[in-house]
DNA sequence: TCTGAAACGCACTGCCC
DNA sequence: GGGCAGTGCGTTTCAGA
C-alpha cells in the first residue's frame, strides 16, 4: 500500500478516537457511503497502518492506580546483556512500557500498580533479581494529566 | 456496580487484546452464550471500567517514528502556575503522555514526531513558550521494548 | 474509486429457566 | 444469573458507472 489520501487520515483520525463508529457513521461524517469507507479500512488494516482494536480501561476502576516510572542503566552494556534484559522485562506483565534510551539511562519502564507496597514487592522481587542492572531510580506519577494512545496526524 | 467476579475479568482481559472479538467468540472461550456475556460487557461500559474503545496505529507506518522522553521542572510551583502548565500541555497534540511527579522532576512528557528536527521545533517554537520551565531535559527513544495498553489483572 | 442493492451475521431485546 | 428465539442493523459482497 502507497500513500494515505486525506480520507484515509480522517478515517484513521476518527478510529483512534473511536473505533466503535460504524462504517456507516464514518461515511456519513466524509460524506460517503458505506462501501468505500469499508474497503479503506480494510486496506489500512491490511497496511498495517492499524495495529489492532483495544479497550481502554480505567486504572482506578481496575485497581491499579499507582504508576510508576523507573530508569535503569546496566553494569555492562555488551550486546548479550542488553537483549538479555529486554527479555526479561517483557516478561513483566506489570510493566506497560519500556524503552531503550540514548544517553545515561538506558531504560525508562512504566508500571502500574494498585499500591505502593506491590510496587516495593516488584522492585524487590522481580526487577532486582534481573542481573547487571547498575543504576534503578523510581519516580511516582502525583497525577496524570495526559494519556491517550493518539496520534497527531 | 460492585465487585467484578472472575468472568469479568476475563471478558476485560480479553477485550484489552482484541475488542473486535464478538460476544458470540468470548461467550464460546468462556462456556457461556452470548447474552450473559453481552449483558456483563454492558454493565462494565456503564459502570466506567471500559473507559473507551480506539485503534492501535503503527507509529513508523503513519510517520511517527521518533519518540522523545521530557523532563521538566518548573521555576515556582505555585499552585495557578502548576494548573497553567496543565492546561497549556493538554494543548499541544504531539504530547502523548504528561504525568505530574513527585520528586525533583515535576513532569514527564512523552512526544511522538516525524523526526529530530521536528522535535526541535516542538521545544523551540511550543515547549519552551510556555512560562516558568526551570529545567527541560529530553532524551530519545532508541528502540520500543515493549508499549501496551493492557493492564495485568 | 464511488454508488446502490442484496445477503449474511451479529448486536440487542424479551421471555423463559 | 444464564439460555433461547426473534428482530433490526451493520458488515460484507457484488454489479455497475
Amino acid at each position: 500500500m502507497e500513500r494515505l489520501d486525506e480520507i484515509d487520515l480522517r478515517i484513521l483520525r476518527i478510529l483512534q478516537e473511536d473505533s466503535k463508529k460504524t462504517t456507516k457513521e464514518i461515511a456519513q461524517t466524509l460524506c460517503l457511503t458505506a462501501t468505500p469507507v469499508y474497503e479503506r479500512i480494510r486496506r489500512l488494516e491490511k497496511g498495517g497502518y492499524i495495529k489492532k482494536y483495544v479497550a481502554l480501561l480505567s486504572k482506578n476502576r481496575i485497581n491499579r492506580p499507582v504508576t510508576a516510572i523507573c530508569m535503569v542503566s546496566l553494569r555492562y552494556h555488551d550486546e548479550g546483556f542488553i537483549d538479555k534484559f529486554e527479555r526479561q522485562i517483557k516478561e513483566l506483565a506489570e510493566v506497560q512500557e519500556c524503552y531503550h534510551m540514548a544517553g545515561k539511562v538506558d531504560f525508562f519502564l512504566k508500571i502500574n500498580l494498585a499500591n505502593l507496597e506491590d510496587y516495593h514487592d516488584f522492585v524487590r522481587l522481580k526487577l532486582s533479581k534481573i542481573e547487571n542492572i547498575g543504576v534503578l531510580e523510581s519516580y511516582f506519577v502525583l497525577k496524570e494529566i495526559l494519556h491517550t494512545t493518539e496520534y497527531y496526524i
